[in-house]
DNA sequence: GTCGTCAATATCGTCCGACGATTTCATCTG
DNA sequence: CAGATGAAATCGTCGGACGATATTGACGAC
């Protein structure tokens, strides 16, 4: 992948920032200040901000010059914008997974994962770990290198964040089933079935954000 | 989109780095030295290593702890992976903008200007810039503003500094000919055959790969 | 009481210098 | 000529400094 040899500082910093979205420790729209980001990750500046740019890149954090950085908040717009996208990433990688005709055992397992994860605790960060799995799994199969690198799955995480509060649990049970549809239809090599299945997904989860109120998305 | 309010020092820098690339200045395999780029750009290091950190979430350089930044150099395969992606979202693109039923004037101007750019002089940096146009155009039809965020461009134009010595008038004029059929079918609001316009585009574009030879590329 | 003006403060952007860590390269040795 | 070895080059991280800008709060006018 594009992931250096060692990793140092700065893959850490983004790491912990990343992680601290999906366990609530960071909140979209909140305010990153440098400061106090240094003190409580024991780290200098300088690292903080080559992170901050990285994850600037990813849409994960927004940098308005002499007002710093914020975890990003997405519109309702730009979630359907951004599932508009990812739709058709995930389709590409569903049909060449589809394709290839090699069955993934972890596939399967990634997405039974997930659904038992939700089903058990209701602990969303496990949950998000295994969705991340699963897609991983899913980039594999497909054998495209490019796919994982230009898919906006972290920012698609974003907006699982701000979802969140306002999700049922039906609404996630009926996700996961989404996903185990995707691996079983890849793993059986069948392309069709398997574009269908994500197409599912997809109209599912459209389906769900219009029914969100307003609050749950920035102001666009 | 996502730019800040006013450009900063890193926006510069990630800028320079890319026009060099378009130029010739950079090549890709080139190794990026700090010290030598912080005199030529009259820059600090901090501002260098955050832009490097920008440029290298978009693939355009990679970063190895203890060795420094070069620029990326792709593989016949990453080529391959790259273009798989980009038909799909330039795919999407011309949907959406087919479908949107807004003609606009800029995208055939573009495409025209790509076309004139390249007879005229064959001064590859404005053909660059004017295909560059006709994207913005292209994703600005679209309406997605997810779009030009995912899309690699950046990274195509590394394959296509990669290619260049290789690339004959004929194909160029072909290639240009492709974005012509793309923004005239668009503006028709012909859904299907602006995808059809741009599926051609790209069955063309990896048949010229095909042709290459394995200089053109990194080992892989 | 509300509004606008203006100074004080907080925060950021950029630069500079430092030092250990690691790779790279030229040299030496067998 | 292969391998070991040491010196040089380069990078990663840190800390401090200072101007630039945004934000905040005090103050006075109406």
């Amino acid at each position: 992948m594009n992931a250096p040899t060692t990793i140092g500082t700065t893959e850490k910093v983004a790491d912990a920032i990343r992680s601290g979205i999906r366990t609530g420790q960071f909140v979209p729209g909140q305010h990153l200040v440098e400061a106090e980001l240094t003190l409580r990750l024991g780290i200098s500046r300088s690292s903080l901000r080559e992170a901050l740019r990285h994850l600037s890149g990813d849409g994960i954090v927004a940098i308005h010059r002499y007002r710093g950085a914020h975890i990003n908040r997405l519109s309702r717009r730009e979630v359907r914008d951004l599932l508009e996208v990812l739709e058709q990433l995930v389709r590409l990688a569903a049909r060449l997974g589809a394709a290839s005709g090699h069955a993934n055992r972890g596939l399967m397992d990634a997405a039974l994962e997930a659904a038992r994860r939700h089903g058990e605790d209701g602990d969303h960060r496990s949950y998000i770990a295994a969705r991340q799995a699963f897609y991983d799994c899913l980039f594999e199969v497909a054998g495209n290198q490019e796919l994982p690198r230009v898919t906006p799955l972290r920012r698609a995480d974003l907006f699982r964040a701000q979802i969140r509060p306002y999700q049922t649990r039906a609404q996630q049970d009926s996700h996961t089933d989404g996903y185990r549809l995707i691996a079983q239809t890849v793993n059986a090599g069948n392309v069709e079935e398997a574009e269908a299945a994500v197409a599912a997904l997809f109209a599912q989860t459209r389906a769900m954000v219009d029914t969100l109120p307003d609050e749950a998305f920035d102001v666009g």
